[in-house]
DNA sequence: CACAATTCAATTGCACACAACTAAGTTGTA
DNA sequence: TACAACTTAGTTGTGTGCAATTGAATTGTG
């Protein structure tokens, strides 16, 4: 028989799984878009992170992305390497590193301003229903994070 | 000015910046839990999948989770390396790969029913929430194949 | 002032995830 | 039957993401 409970932990696998899925779909569907920017998704997030801050230490944009030092520094380099950015110890702090758009960093925001547009009518949901799963998502992602934080 | 168009744009950026961070903190939720049965959170997906339906063809597994032969090959050989699943070529058609569950494998069901419980109150998130925003991504995710599709 | 604790970025090692390709097997069709 | 088209797994290369560690700089405290 089926009880209450395993319908729970069915749902929950299917929250999981589905979470899982939506955001590979998501990765997949700003993959071709932004080709033409030779930029990955998360490349991507750090320069809309820096478009709209302006200037940033990676402490900062970890903070921001909610990612660590780990990932963040071989992605930096690469975008360093595109002449996207640039990477200078702070005079200030010799621990922090600044990371500053290039000129070249600065003109892409003009190129990309075409890709959410894209990405927004792909997802083919209204304003409202956005406004409901972000809210959805930062509440979930609130909750974990709280659970996670009382071990 | 700000005109409805950029709050559109604005909402898509942290639309998607929110599925991929409250991903993140679902695995990071689970990782602890899963430690205990010496699986990462895909592994412990493709066992769900194995302990629901039995046994499944490389090619199934990857229709079910969402995964290409990439990703699947190397993650299969890590489970049949610690003794949770066999891989047979299919003598039927040789070119399938039957995947299918040792008795450990089997047995590490037992074990893993204890994690999506605690995962779920972790989530702090009700029945009719969970319900809600599944059906939100599955109908995101359908959206996003069709428009990906369509190209 | 001295020195332990902390902070910050980088590095290493491991495991996805996907694109592009290869190799082997099967199917459809002339 | 031959052979092209297709299907299925696997491999290689690149780019995240995180844990654990390292090294350098700063801060706090006696």
């Amino acid at each position: 028989m089926t009880t209450a409970s395993d319908e729970l932990l069915r749902l929950d696998n299917q929250v999981c799984f589905a979470l899982h899925a939506t955001s590979r779909a998501f990765d997949a569907m700003y993959r071709p878009l932004l080709r033409d920017l030779d930029l990955t998704y998360p490349q991507y997030l750090a320069m809309l992170a820096l478009w709209e801050h302006g200037t940033l230490t990676v402490k900062e944009l970890g903070l921001v992305l909610r990612l660590d030092s780990g990932t963040l520094s071989p992605l930096l380099k690469r975008l360093e390497a595109a002449g996207l950015v640039r990477r200078e110890r702070s005079a200030r702090d010799e621990r922090s590193v600044i990371v500053t758009l290039t000129a070249q960093g600065e003109a892409l925001k003009r190129k990309a301003a075409a890709v959410p547009r894209r990405v927004l009518d792909a997802t083919g949901l209204g304003p409202q229903e956005l406004v409901e799963l972000r809210r959805s998502l930062e509440r979930l992602t609130a909750a974990l994070d709280a659970a996670g934080s009382a071990d």
